[in-house]
Formats: structure tokens, sequence, C-alpha cells
DNA sequence: GAGTGGTCTAGACCACAGA
DNA sequence: CTGTGGTCTAGACCACTCG
């Protein structure tokens, strides 16, 4: 059955990725060393490197810099991200009865059972230069505030988010402070006059750069999620670009629509 | 700058990587080969092969079999699928002036200056489960027809998806035929009194299954995007369910819809 | 038959972390 | 100091293709 000459360091991954899902080797434990490994499996310590290494691309195992051991991924579901949904006004706020959370980042992990938790921090920067674009204005200059997230699942780091706006537009929406309220950033711009009438996202798949790789625990082997969310008002203004970046192996994404809405 | 003691493998990949962005390797040639390469960059084929792997997962690089040198991908630039927009009845019918274009595939290939071609195959089989799950059908027993089609730009395969509808359904639409006519199948289902009122598709990144990474010329080491497309009509009953396979090196993915439509 | 790509082996060096 | 993971080298074998 398949094919008789499957590479042997692929049939070692083929081995330890079902033992992961069997169990064998627990979620968040720390696997064998390398010479263990080629020991039980296979003879030489460079073919079970290699079937590592696709492992870790797969994001079932984490290698955390120089740890005696990879460590397997703590996370094996698939976050979903209801990309729609998330931009309705209750989900945001998170009304559902004895649910605190704030914010659809939140919903979402909480809906996993995990705990959320995310980093703001708020700056004067000149955007990048296919923001800019978007947002109609010079990228030399620090013309945006960018809120820049970075959120964690039970302590993992899972997604960055930089989330830009036009300083006219943040100053009228007071969304300076880190702390953007009940609904998020999002009722302020509305209170403040520009509430968002169409969205559009972008999604592209990449590799990381050095910098996302490090801060969300990542090797240059994985692939991430590259969505850039648009923003608009009635009259087709751009207010808000935000740039989502998320590991593909941690992430479902889900669009809901209505087909045909006129003609 | 950057890493200092940057792994040797991956500087090569880097320059060969920018050569071909520069168009020193044209875009459809042929690499040289590894021995070649090796006297060029580094020392060790080894090495210079592990460059290669990661320009292949990459999409830059393509290896048919035993080929003298792999060869560099004709596609550079990604095919954008607007989602919403490709099932709005104007768009399929590729209405724009001199546009022959049938159907939203042809529309988003030709948008990029290449040549669209598929090829479609309708059977009577029994569904993948998750699909009969979602059909409300049993898994076991021929219950679906299945238009199965392979698409190309080019002459290069860039994405597999195979519709599944219930066979009481796809009769009452004469979907039994592999020509859809004007509009394509979706223009036959609303006629036949099963229009689409709703859609939802859920993205997923995983590796090609070994038969999609023939089918569409990839290795292990590819990234595909798995999308789950479901439509139902005014009273939520699921009509079809659409899988959709193409690899991330080549698509870019595009929604756009309306915030907080009610509340 | 020679060259090539895919795979595998055996061994080496280095930086670094834990005992 | 020892073990480990990351990297690199040198060389081998095989299946296959092209000339």
């Amino acid at each position: 059955m398949s094919d008789p000459d499957r590479p042997t360091f692929r049939v070692i991954a083929d081995q330890i990725r079902a033992a992961i899902h069997e169990g064998t080797y627990a979620k968040g434990s720390t696997l064998p060393t390398d010479v263990q490994l080629a020991e039980q499996y296979g003879g030489n310590r460079n073919i079970v490197k290699r079937a590592i290494e696709l492992l870790t691309a797969e994001g079932y195992v984490n290698k955390t810099s120089n740890q005696r051991g990879s460590t397997v991924s703590a996370i094996i579901a698939k976050i979903r991200r209801d990309s729609t949904a998330r931009y309705a006004r209750a989900f945001r706020e998170g009304q559902q009865a004895g649910q605190p959370a704030r914010g659809s980042f939140n919903a979402e992990i909480q809906a996993l059972g995990m705990t959320p938790e995310s980093r703001v921090r708020v700056t004067r920067v000149a955007p990048p230069a296919n923001v800019a674009k978007i947002l109609g204005l010079q990228h030399n200059t620090e013309t945006t505030i960018v809120r820049a997230r970075q959120m964690f699942a039970d302590s993992t780091p899972v997604q960055l988010a930089d989330s830009y706006i036009p300083v006219a537009i943040a100053e009228a929406a007071g969304l300076e402070n880190e702390d953007t309220g009940v609904g998020g950033m999002l009722s302020r711009l509305t209170e403040a006059g520009y509430a968002q009438a169409t969205i559009e996202e972008t999604i592209n798949v990449r590799t990381p750069s050095e910098e996302e790789a490090e801060r969300l625990n990542l090797t240059e082997d994985h692939r991430v999620y590259e969505i850039v969310h648009v923003a608009r008002t009635e009259d087709g203004t751009a207010i808000e670009v935000a740039l989502h970046v998320m590991p593909v192996h941690l992430w479902e994404l889900s669009y809901k629509w209505e087909a045909d809405p006129r003609s």
C-alpha cells in the first residue's frame, strides 16, 4: 500500500506524529533526545533530526531554543476565527451569560477552554508603505497611531495584530489609551462618528520574518497567515488597517455572507 | 545587521531567491545542477540541496521528477480569489466587454493575463464523512454527484475543486452533464428552485495528501489551502459543499462584507 | 554509460545549558 | 564538564534519464 519506498525520515515523522496523536507523547511534554529517538526508530541522528524538522514546521513540536529535547506542542486544536461574526457588536462585547470576554479575541480563545491574554502598546509611528497607501497618507512621517497587540492562549503566543489608525481619527475617538473600554476600539470609533460600513480582508500565507518568528516562537520553516484587514466608512474612506499575523497550524478562518446581496 | 551566524543553507537560499527575483534565473527556465550551484555558492552539495528544498517549499522552484536541474517556477504573481465577488452573477457570467470568461475561475486567471483551462469529471459517489454530515446524508452510499474539477493556468495545475451535490438536487437541476452552460452550476441550481442564500467558507492550511501532491505537482513540503465551501438555501438547508485545494504560494484570498448588517 | 537528483551514513565542530 | 541540538562535510548507493 501507499508508496513502498517512502523515505525513512518521512516514515519516522509519520510514526512520531501518530504517537503524538495517540498520546504516547503527551502534549506539553518533552520528546526524547535525538540519539534516543534514533535508537528507537532509525539508525542515524541526522535522519531523526530531519523528521523532527518536519514535525516542527507542521506545528506538532516546539523547539525552545537550547532545550534538552524538543517539546510537544501544547495546542493541538485549531482556534477558530469567525471573521464575519467577530465584528458584530454582540460578539465583541461578549454578552453571553457568565462570559466576561471583552473583545473578539478573548471569545475565540475561551471557546477552546483556554485562557486568553493580550498585551497592547500604543505608539505614534510612520505606517508601512502598503498601509499608508490604503489610508491615503504619507508613509515617511508619523501620521498614524498603531495599537500593536501580542496575543496569547494559555501563555503561548498565537497572534500579532497591528492596528493602524490615522492620527486625526484616533485623537477624536480617544484611542491613545491602551484600554479602549467595553466593545473595544470599534465601539469608540462608532461613537466618534467613524462607524465602519464595509470590511475587506486579504489573506496570504508566507514564511515569518525573523522578528515575527521570534515573537511567535516559530522557526523560518513555519508558515503564517498574513491578513490585511481594512475598515471603511459608508463613503468608502479607510479608517483602520490592521495587519494580523498568525501561525497557520493554530488557526482556522471562517467567513459567512449572503449570496448575491444585490442584483 | 541581521543574524551574523545565519546558517549557510539559508544564506544560499536567500541568494538564489534574490537571483530569481532579479531575473538572473528567468522564470520557467532550468536552474544549474546541484554540483554547479555548489561550485558557485557553497562547497557542499548537501547544503545546496537543502537550500533548494526551501525554495521548492516556498514555490519558487519546481521539481519535475527526474529532470536535470530544477526549473524556476513559471508563476510568480499570486492569483487573487475574490471570494465574495465571485458568486455575484455578473462576475460568473464574465460580462465585461470582450471577455469571454465563463465561470469565476476563468475570470481570475485571465485577470493575470494567463490562459485558464479546466477539466471536469462528473460522477456519482459516496461523499466523504465531513461532507455527508453537512449535507445531512449517508456517507456510505452513493448519495451525491461530484463535479471534480482540476484547474490550470497556462498549463500549470493551480487548483482542485470537488463539488458535492445531493443526487436529488443534481438531477432536478440537470447537473449530470459536464457542461453547465452560461453562469455555471449556480445558475442551473437557481433555475431549479435551489437558489443559494448564504455561503460559508472555512479555511485551513495543511500539507497536501500524496494524491493532491501529485495532481498539483507539489511535494509534501508545500502547503495548501483547504477551503470548505457550503452553500445554503434561504431555509438553511445545505445544497452544495465544495472542497477547494490550492497551493498557498499561488493564491491570495479576499473577502469583503458589510459590517454589522443587522442589529 | 555518464550525469543527476534523492537519500542515507559516519563523523566532525560549535555554542550552550544543566548537573 | 558532559550531553545536546544545529550545522556542515565527505562520501556512498540507487534509480532514473539523457545522450
